[in-house]
DNA sequence: TTGAATCATCAAGTAACTTGAGTTAATGCC
DNA sequence: GGCATTAACTCAAGTTACTTGATGATTCAA
């Protein structure tokens, strides 16, 4: 059966968790805000929005930023996020490494680890992830009480599937439930998404899409993944297992093929070890991307089509505000992918008067991933829900 | 801009609010619901549950429905919707035509009605959409108090867009929000979405989606739209725009072309029209289908391959419990190309342990844009939202 | 017939928001 | 410089809607 999500009902103290989140939402957003402007823009009394910011205060979440001037009256004290009032620890599970981070609460890393897994039982892959956050949070020196929950990305798709079997996801947890298994293993509230969800919110929580309501991020990883974000929510679909675009059908050099088979960093790869070229790092492919190596230069070349086919399902399908592209290649080869991809005309994105480009960059660089699972812990404590039960 | 969609503050008032439509929307999704249980699964006490039930029932929303027989205990009273207790006018402006219909709280038509439209301005279209409204309650006889408000189809997308000037779309509102014109017009509240995302919610209310939260409505209208659920509510993208499959690029014998040139009402009549058969209505189009006719024999051949593809790309980026398909055409037409598509493998959904089918037909018929256009304000009325801001 | 289980109601208690009066702090005008 | 104006903020009382705990109602099972 799928996920549930059934509406909860409201009371008095759910309603305060949900100002509260929302509060703390509108403070990240705004960056610096005062009290009477989130009333304005809530439909809370100001009264009601100074006694949660008073709370926020006393949680260390917030802090006083000074005084805005402005042209007439009382300048309202402002408020903005406290960076150490909170951290999350982020842990990214890939076949054969574990990597894990810090957050702190405005999203920006305190430190980062690698390790790398050998095992692919549940037993010992719960033993690398448990030991790796124990070592990150020595590592960073972060109070116990201080951090906020863990988040954990694995490649999907999760549950048994069509996809099933391609190697990249873990069938380990076909029976088990990952998030209320490593809940219990990590003794933390944790949140388990896949590599392209965890990207979109990273970049909601301290990326480019802060401020960006809807939006799609196209994640490159061993295959290719789609974050969807509509109203600082994602779309996960009934099972936690939207955005699959890696295999879309397309046609490439006159075939069909799904569409990662084109497009992601083991096609690459593959191409240049066709020509002899190996490259396992995404530094090894920067230097091959900054010699103008001519078997990248085609594969580049070939790749524009099926993108520029993926971005206009994107878009007329799922409407979004942008769509960011990121994850395990060089910045200077998706500044590349974005400079050649023909946008089409006949999408509903396509409109005159536009505020953000089509296409944006990701600003979490390649450990978008690991970042992206701390993310998820700070974004859900800024998320406002009595809408969607746990 | 983007469609504003902040999360507001949680009072009483509004929770009471969200309290009561979460009921309600138990209510119409059990069927037949006592309060003991309604409170289990919302997390609200049986005595709040019990004060909102009282409410519902004096407002006449929902009605007394004998007792359950049960193991132990004493036998829960039942509630269920009350058809009578409030109406939805529904309005689908198309451009030639007006449709509306009158339905009661379960979604069930009371009277339906159709215009044809000749004006293209504003001003007449208002004229046009008022004398539709006056007339439908006037021949359903319906008391004003009743009504909940008025929902309005149109083809979309809205605003300018890459997608402007197919000349399916009203571009008499880039410049006026219809939402709040059509409210001042009819001088009720007022939904306005396009036809594919009605027909989800048609589905959703009174059709074979009533327990499915998370599914996609493929429309069939002169071109092809999608409708989007997840977790109950619409994915409309940043602009309301999201769906618009029918210019996403799928392959079709060996080339990408746009998915409603393949697959669309007006595919299949330019199709029929080239061996000289005119058909305009769907009763034509059914007998065509009934005589098997050799030319759309050969359309519907052709158009599998694009609707495959079309299946794949929704199961993979939304993965959505099922898909329906409905529309403007015959039932027949719909369950021969069920049956004739290739489900792919390489998908999220193809799940052993499915449930339900892939893809459904949908139970609204012919219809559906202006029954979901009703649909839209029953279930509006049954949409808890402190979540997200009006 | 009695006890267990479940549903339901009543009345009191509580949490969190709203309201309205009053205070603080800055600007702008005479 | 003094005073009106504006806007943010605070205090205390008032309100709403939910929760809690005691009590009663209804059914089944032993």
């Amino acid at each position: 059966m799928a996920i549930s999500t059934k509406t909860v009902g409201a009371n008095a103290g759910r309603a305060r968790s949900h100002n509260r989140q929302m509060v703390l939402d509108r403070v990240r957003q705004a960056g610096q805000i005062g009290r009477a402007e989130i009333a304005r823009g809530s439909g809370l009394s100001t009264q009601a929005v100074s006694n949660i910011i008073s709370d926020l205060l006393s949680d260390g979440l917030i802090s006083e930023q000074g005084r805005k001037v402005t042209t007439r009256g009382q300048p309202p004290v402002q408020y903005g996020l406290n960076p150490c009032g909170g951290y999350a620890v982020g842990i990214e599970i890939r076949p054969d490494a574990i990597f894990a981070a810090i957050l702190d609460l405005c999203g920006a890393p305190i430190a980062t680890s690698r390790r790398t897994l050998r095992a692919r039982d549940l037993a010992g892959v719960t033993k690398a992830v448990v030991a790796a956050k124990a070592a990150i949070i020595d590592k960073a020196q972060i109070a116990p009480s201080k951090i906020l929950g863990a988040g954990i990305v694995m490649p999907g798709p999760f549950g048994r599937t069509g996809l099933s079997g391609t190697g990249s996801e873990f069938s380990i947890f076909h029976e088990v439930s990952p998030a209320a298994w490593f809940s219990d293993a990590l003794d933390l509230p944790v949140v388990v998404e896949n590599d392209a969800n965890a990207a979109a919110v990273a970049e909601r929580v301290a990326g480019v899409a802060s401020d960006i309501e809807t939006f799609a991020f196209l994640y490159f990883g061993n295959g290719l993944g789609l974050g969807v974000m509509q109203n600082g929510r994602l779309v996960r679909g009934a099972f936690g297992n939207a955005g699959e675009i890696g295999h879309v059908p397309v046609i490439s050099v006159g075939r069909t093929v799904a569409l990662e088979t084109a497009l992601s960093r083991l096609s690459v790869q593959k191409h240049l070890a066709d020509v002899g070229i190996d490259v396992d790092s995404s530094d090894g492919l920067a230097a091959v991307f900054d010699a103008r190596e001519p078997a990248l230069m085609t594969w580049l070349e070939a790749a524009a089509e099926p993108l520029s086919n993926a971005i206009t399902i994107i878009e007329n399908l799922l409407d979004p505000d942008t769509i960011i592209l990121g994850g395990a290649m060089p910045d200077a080869i998706f500044d590349h992918l974005i400079g050649s991809v023909t946008l089409a005309d006949r999408s509903v994105s396509h409109r005159p008067n536009r505020t953000t480009e089509r296409l944006l960059r990701g600003a979490s660089g390649r450990m978008t991933g690991t970042l992206g699972a701390g993310a998820l812990v700070i974004n859900r404590a800024f998320t406002p829900r009595i809408a969607a039960a746990a």
